[in-house]
DNA sequence: CCGAATCCAATTAGATACTG
DNA sequence: CAGTATCTAATTGGATTCGG
């Protein structure tokens, strides 16, 4: 097993990578500043609970895309960010954005035939 | 359930749409042909099934990404290829290439320090 | 050739309780 | 506050068999 394509197909890499139900997501609030995981998880919708986050958070992590400070402090903070290949994801989430919304559009508009 | 952010954020629509494992290799082989039930088989990785392509192809025919021609033939012949609105997303898959690329050289690099 | 149906295995998410 | 551990439920993929 694991005569994978990931590590050679840019498509099948990111495709294992974004394999969770909610990493877009999560990459995206990322995009633009550093969260706190309690604040990550008052910003996702409600049905996800702290658990499916760490474990998603821990996923990314280890994919590379985001890194994971941790404050000496009590009570404890821990911020996530994007890392180096993380901000350079940035651009996949523009284009996916502009797509996204023009989806949706399409959808309303195809609805509204039926 | 499923009040859901499907058909209204366009992160987690799209997330919902690529969820199945070969998607975005299915649609990347879609970017510039038509291509037959059994061709897409065969230039797929060799792990997954007729069943499973079958499926994914269902999938993404119901979500409006591709569209699925049936020729009046004996024997059978069916042709996929990207609907318009999965034409427009030719501009995520580019954006996919060269990100994922980067990112397979990022990890190369990394690994090689380690 | 294309694919539906079925069954089983694997993976992943959600719920809950517990910890430093 | 930010997790881990554990259990269960749901989803998905792989293998196989059958059919037009």
């Amino acid at each position: 097993m694991k005569k994978d394509l990931f590590g050679i197909c840019p498509y099948a890499t990111t495709q294992k990578i974004l394999s969770g139900k909610w990493t877009i997501y999560i990459l995206y609030l990322l995009k633009d500043e550093p969260i706190r995981f309690n604040e990550l998880l008052r910003r996702l919708p409600g049905e996800m609970t702290h658990a499916t986050l760490s474990r998603q958070l821990k996923g990314l992590e280890e994919s590379g895309l985001i890194i994971r400070r941790e404050y000496e402090q009590v009570p404890p903070k821990v911020e996530y960010s994007l890392s180096a290949i993380g901000e350079r994801f940035k651009m996949v989430l523009d284009s996916l954005e502009i797509w996204g919304f023009e989806y949706i559009e399409h959808m309303k508009a195809s609805e509204a035939v039926s």
